[in-house]
DNA sequence: GTCGCTGCAAAGTATTTGCATAGCC
DNA sequence: GGCTATGCAAATACTTTGCAGCGAC
């Protein structure tokens, strides 16, 4: 969590109790968690706290790279504490996303991205179709 | 359109005007397009058009494997007439999405996800970044 | 004490649903 | 003529914005 301190200070900001909490619980909650999932878990301890807030302060950690964003192909944005490159499936019936391993590389489209005069910041991949459980009863 | 009218009639649906129009402006429109752009762009022809028919005929379109769902991080789902693989990049400044080429091999990740016990079926490779033209004026 | 952060309320945007009617087959 | 697709209206889901008060520093 002192990463989080040290970084919120290095912005010019203040390191508050739900910033803290927040952090933790997207920590805790494992991975792709929505803002209401986030919320949820941090709300143990700080029942008052707001999705707006939620909101605010995922972004702030985007911002300090704390987190990253995945879109699992419509409903709502996860929010993922794993920022290292990374794929991600997503299941079309359940609507859960897991990691992939390994990564794949991105280069090529990073370059093709940059012939085309654009200046590339990140990518994200994504897999869809049935998870395991679904692939099973269905 | 020879192969609407088929694909439909394969599934036993209708071929109704808005649907023959529909895909002609998906296709006219070049690439990316929101619900809202491919009405805008039927509707000189149809001007009553509704959006939930929109939304409920590029859906169709994506069952017959006419079109594909491009989500550009956030924002509005982009409707994409051209089906074979490949890759998007998406302006986190003014929001367009343009393709990529050569499209990159998205095979380990598929394997990754069969190894796991998922089922892949499809996949979506998103570089985020700034686009020339907002690069330039940055 | 200051200024940034929070919570509340409300607005905004995107998409889906329910139902009566119209029109394709 | 039957049954599907359409259009309308409203509901839903998610996210953002404006603003007053609180609290970290």
């Amino acid at each position: 969590m002192d990463d989080l301190k040290q970084a919120i200070r290095a912005r010019g900001g203040r390191v508050t109790p739900q910033r803290v909490l927040l952090l933790e619980a997207l920590r805790r909650l494992g991975r792709h968690s929505t803002a209401e999932e986030v919320r949820a878990a941090a709300g143990d301890r700080l029942p008052q706290l707001s999705l707006p807030t939620v909101y605010a302060t995922l972004d702030l950690f985007i911002e300090l790279g704390l987190a990253r964003r995945v879109n699992a192909g419509g409903g709502a944005i996860r929010y993922d504490p794993r920022v290292e490159q990374h794929d991600h499936f997503a299941c079309r019936n359940c609507g859960n996303v897991v990691d992939l391993e390994p990564a794949i590389d991105d280069t090529p489209a990073r370059a093709a991205a940059r012939v085309a005069g654009h200046r590339p910041e990140g990518s994200e991949i994504l897999v869809v179709g049935l998870c395991r459980d679904c692939a099973r009863s269905a």
